[in-house]
DNA sequence: ACAGTCATGATACGGCTGTATCATGACTGG
DNA sequence: CCAGTCATGATACAGCCGTATCATGACTGT
């Protein structure tokens, strides 16, 4: 008799938790060999499980690659929302720590922004390309919200839009080693400092 | 007996010609459907020739990428070297034709700049990624030798990379369809303006 | 006219890819 | 204690990949 109700409690492994697992592995080969390096056996040898496991918790090869970009969108997240967490609530402080949050600056940061920019690259031609989106307008928005805030002169819209493709443009600066993670940091500071000097304007 | 001085006219066909159209090929396909689906095949199909043509003219993989790569620089350096010529020599007027030569305006422009950044991310995880960084600083330099001319406060080289990795963000951005082309050039302008407005400075 | 090289075609080969199938312990609720 | 689901292993399969090989016209300088 079939069991219509049946109210499995996963019991035994935590999915969520060997999915994270799996999806560091995916992590690491991209940042290190490329994601076109990342295939479902290499990822289950860097995971350590076999590639049934990978088949198992991921059915496919493309819904592995959607977690690992939510993933490593979370983790972004996490990074900035601590960074700012530490700050105090200053429009200028906060822009501040919110994005060099973003630049790579150590190696962990370098991994994940190494492997988003590697999906991100994917993304630009396969046809389902939007879910970053709604993240990255929500960032220019939360953004462009303390440019408001603080009293620059001109739209801050557009401060804030500046500013983000200012950090992805000294992220992947930074993934070529055209520039340390501190010049980075140096260079977005700069631009800042320029962008919060308001200059006798009425 | 051997020929040691045989001095070959390669006759026929322009050997040049035909890695060009097959360069093309690549280029059409890596901004259509990414650059991992430019397998020889597809590229042959799509170049219009056989299998055996590409391998002929491009010995390996890695040697069509590579030459490819080095055809997109050059047609961004005439992209560019073209709006300059079009422009007064104006050092700041010479900045917002180069610089803006380089954002995906058009559909020729959007090809190369996505085939570019596909190439470019996968640089990033090879082991042999320098050859474009040598043209990305002079680049930077020239950039700084102008913002030098214009008597901006703070230093050129500083706004040089500012600006350079503005263009980069921007073009990702477009590319994203996050911003339109015009945006970005209303983006970079606005930057630019900022950059040249020298506020009571000494 | 002939030998040699260029240019191109057809096809084969081993390897890797994503995915599917079969099998089997481990633990569950009834 | 037994049937069923979970979790995992081993292995197979078809397809595409980059590359190599064999063959053959077309044209060359001598």
């Amino acid at each position: 008799m079939i069991r219509l109700y049946h109210d499995w409690v996963p019991t035994k492994v935590d999915h969520e938790e060997r999915r994270h697992q799996i999806a560091e592995a995916v992590v690491r080969i991209a940042a290190s060999r490329g994601l076109q390096a990342a295939s479902m056996r290499e990822v289950a040898a860097e995971a350590g499980v076999s590639l049934r496991l990978v088949q198992y918790y991921f059915h496919t090869k493309q819904e592995l690659l959607a977690w690992v970009l939510a993933y490593l969108g979370q983790q972004l997240g996490r990074r900035m929302t601590r960074a700012v967490a530490a700050q105090p609530a200053s429009p200028r402080t906060f822009l501040y720590a919110a994005l060099t949050a973003l630049l790579p600056t150590d190696e962990e940061s370098r991994r994940i922004v190494l492997a988003y920019a590697a999906h991100f690259t994917l993304t630009l031609t396969d046809p389902d390309q939007e879910p970053g989106l709604s993240y990255a307008n929500a960032l220019r928005d939360l953004v462009a919200e303390r440019f408001g805030q603080a009293r620059v002169n001109g739209d801050p819209s557009t401060k804030a839009a500046i500013a983000l493709a200012l950090v992805s443009g000294l992220q992947l600066s930074v993934l070529a080693g055209q520039h340390t993670g501190e010049e980075a940091v140096a260079l977005l500071t700069s631009h800042l400092d320029e962008a919060f000097r308001t200059p006798g304007a009425a």
